[in-house]
Formats: structure tokens, C-alpha cells, sequence
DNA sequence: ACCTGAACACCGTTCAAGT
DNA sequence: ACCTGAACACCGTTCAAGT
């Protein structure tokens, strides 16, 4: 065939039957020859449009980076800066818990991906613009980063075998139960992650009482990241 | 050469070859081909002891697990459950980064990894024996592990490239300062890990005061996963 | 510019053959 | 029981050749 005189291919349509793949069979499932075959070409059109496959998946990562509600940390937005954080978290949480598979890639961080890159930048910003200062703010981003992505990345309830037999009672004794967590999946990670929210939130805001008691009403504008 | 007087491999010697390997070169390195190379084998050789490539990782996943300190959870412990779960917590996460490659391999869960469930095990029952109620203490151990592995599995800091070029303000008004975070790499994933940390713990003990309010001092025990 | 087939250096795993 | 080489069906990527 050589060069048609209308592009097969385009980013796009390669990242979205990327996506498809990796939602439907796994990341594992994602080679550059099948996903060419699932487009209709040969493995190395690819290479016209991407450098190499990780380039794909980076792609595929961000566009999942970018259904990530921001609205709340618009500067016109009402939400305060805990009840932005929270409703970030969950909207976070539920983008990538629509494409799990997706999440290893997420989780090396932002890299160079624009979506992933205007969250970080909408999360620090509004964290200062709350009075947190610079180093705080960074690191309020990095933790709640760490907990979003850990919940997402394997779920807890479905690391246990549902095998009634793995669990011996003298070596696990308070785990007689634990082959039923698979079942309840969604319950139970959903429960911790609401838990683990409203601890995190509430511990954060015990430590932001106590800074502007310290630092009085005005907010303290320092640069840095 | 077939069989040897005695075996040149054994279980041991190959998680020992393949966790070097993760560590040095990252789980990529880790073919079934070179781990046999590394050993003075063929390839083939590995079948001999193991199922399959994922059951040598999942040994090395396991050995990462036991070097977990879980002497807080014991019962003839002195530590209350909030300094033990702080313990545990950091003990949890210095393995983890001491071994950062193999990381998402044990963000998969327990699944039937002995060391793993020693460690589910251990917090659930020290929970419970707190004074949560069995589906707390399972929020409580689902939770910890999400930020637990979410801090190891991707460093923050090192998320962000190195390149001040790739941080333009019009795009970004607030990362002007980006490009620095990868130099202060530990500083930053250590403060935000102990931020988080004791955020986290802050508002689950705020959590617990409520809880010994309602029910009274007497420990409510009941039986669950 | 954009696609192709051929080629290179790899994979994980199976299996019959050896001792 | 435990190792071997050969074989199968795959990989990611490069590259000269085509239009």
C-alpha cells in the first residue's frame, strides 16, 4: 500500500484504541503489533506518530488526567479549601478508578503530560491562595496524590484471594474472614477511602487552625513550589 | 550437562538473583532468560522451581513483606494503637522504598504471599483489640496501605521533570518552581509522607474518642473480616 | 509524509531428551 | 528430580523501499 493520500492513522485514533485495550484487557494486552492489528496497519505505522510505545501509554495516561474535575479551585469557585480538597479526592478517585489499568502509568507522575501537569499546578495553586505555605501546599499535593493513587491502584478488598482455604487460622488468626472481602469489593474500598478522606482532611485542617492562630488573618504569600 | 549430582538451583538462589536484579535494573530487567543467565543456567532451568515468571516475583514481592516490623501489634506490647499504627506505618514505608522497584508488584494485595497476610493479619487484630469495630479496623488497614504504597510507589517529587522549559506560566502560572522539586526528592517525600501520616492519624483518633464516647469503655468485640 | 515487509534482538513457556 | 537445547508464538524497534 505505502502512503495513502489520506493519513490511516492520526494520535488520536491511536490513543483512543490504545485506551480501549487497556480498558478492556490490561496494559499487558497492549503491544504495538496488536494494537496496529486492532487499527487496521502494520506495527511500525505506529512509529510515524509516536517515538516508541511508552509515548502511547503516556497519552493514553493524561487523557485520563484530563477528566479530572478542577472547577473547584478556580479562583471564582465558593469552596473552601477543605471542601475543594475533598471533592478533588473523589473526583480524582472516580477518573481513575474508571480506568484502573491505567493507574501504574498515572502513578510515576506527572512527567511531561499537560493534564496531569494543570492538576498539580490547580492543587498548589489554590492551596497557597488558602494561606498554606509553599512547602506545606507541596506537600499537600504529594499526599493526597500518594492516597488517591494508592486507593485506586489495587483495590484492598480484591488483594485477598477468595479462598477460604488460604487463610489458616493458626497462621492468621484474625483473618477467619477474609475471603469475603472480595465480594464486597466496591463496599469496602469506597468505605476506607471515605475514611481515609475525612481523617486526612480533618487532620490537615487541625494543622491549618493552628497556622493562622499563629500567623494571624493575613495570608502569607511566599513563592516556591 | 542434565542432571547434576546436586541441584545447581533452588527456590532461595533464584529470589535472591531476582530481587538484586529488581533492585539494581527494575522489574523490565527481569527476564526469565537473564535471571537464568545470572544464575549459570538456561532458561528453562527456572520451571524446575517455580510455575511461572509472576511466582518468582511474587517470592520477591514476599521478602520485601517480612521485613515489615509488626512487633507494635503484639499483644504484650506497650504502644498505644495510634503509635503503633504510626510505627508500623514507617517501618511499612522504609521497606517499601528500599525496594521501590517492586512496589507495584505488592500494591497488587496479599493474594496468597504468607509475609503479606502476616501483615494484614497483625493490624486487623491489633485494631479490633483497640476497640474498633471489625469494619473500621478493615477501613483502617485498606486506608493505611492505599497511602502507605501510594508514597512508595511513586516518588512526588521525582514526578516532575528536571527541565524549567517544560513549566511554561502561561500553562502552568504555579509550578514556576517545578523543575527544583526532583533535587529535594527525599526532603519533600519524607515531609509529605510524615504530614499525611500524622494527618491521617490525627483525624482517625478523633474518630476513636467519639467512638469510646458512644459505646462506653467497655471494647465491643465482634467477629468480621 | 506515511505506510509496508523484512530483519534484529529479544521475550515466556512447553516439551522431549538426557542423566 | 533437575537440567538441556529446540521450538513456538510472541515482543519493541529500525530501516530501506515504496508512493
Amino acid at each position: 500500500m505505502a502512503r495513502p493520500r489520506k493519513p490511516l492513522l492520526s494520535r488520536e485514533r491511536i490513543v483512543g484504541a490504545a485506551s480501549a485495550l487497556v480498558d478492556s484487557e490490561g496494559l499487558g494486552a497492549v503491544s504495538t503489533r496488536r494494537l496496529a492489528a486492532e487499527l487496521g496497519v502494520s506495527g511500525p505505522s505506529l512509529y510515524n506518530h509516536f517515538r516508541n510505545k511508552d509515548e502511547i501509554l503516556e497519552a493514553v495516561a493524561d487523557a485520563v488526567s484530563a477528566k479530572v474535575d478542577l472547577s473547584m479551585f478556580e479562583e471564582s469557585d465558593s469552596r473552601d479549601w477543605r471542601t475543594a480538597l475533598h471533592d478533588w479526592a473523589v473526583s480524582y478517585r472516580a477518573a481513575l478508578t474508571e480506568h484502573p489499568n491505567v493507574v501504574p502509568v498515572l502513578a510515576r507522575g506527572p512527567g511531561r503530560r499537560p493534564a496531569a501537569l494543570r492538576v498539580a499546578d490547580a492543587v498548589f495553586g489554590a492551596m497557597v491562595r488558602a494561606g498554606w505555605p509553599p512547602a506545606q501546599a507541596t506537600r499537600i499535593g504529594a499526599l493526597m496524590r500518594y492516597f488517591v493513587t494508592g486507593s485506586a491502584l489495587g483495590s484492598f478488598a480484591r488483594g485477598f484471594v477468595d479462598d477460604e482455604a488460604a487463610y489458616d487460622p493458626c497462621d492468621y488468626p484474625h483473618l477467619g474472614q477474609a475471603h469475603l472481602l472480595a465480594e464486597r469489593q466496591e463496599e469496602i474500598d469506597e468505605g476506607a477511602f471515605e475514611t481515609g478522606l475525612r481523617a486526612l482532611l480533618d487532620g490537615l485542617a487541625a494543622q491549618h487552625e493552628t497556622l493562622v492562630r499563629a500567623g494571624g488573618p493575613g495570608h502569607p504569600r511566599v513563592d516556591g513550589p
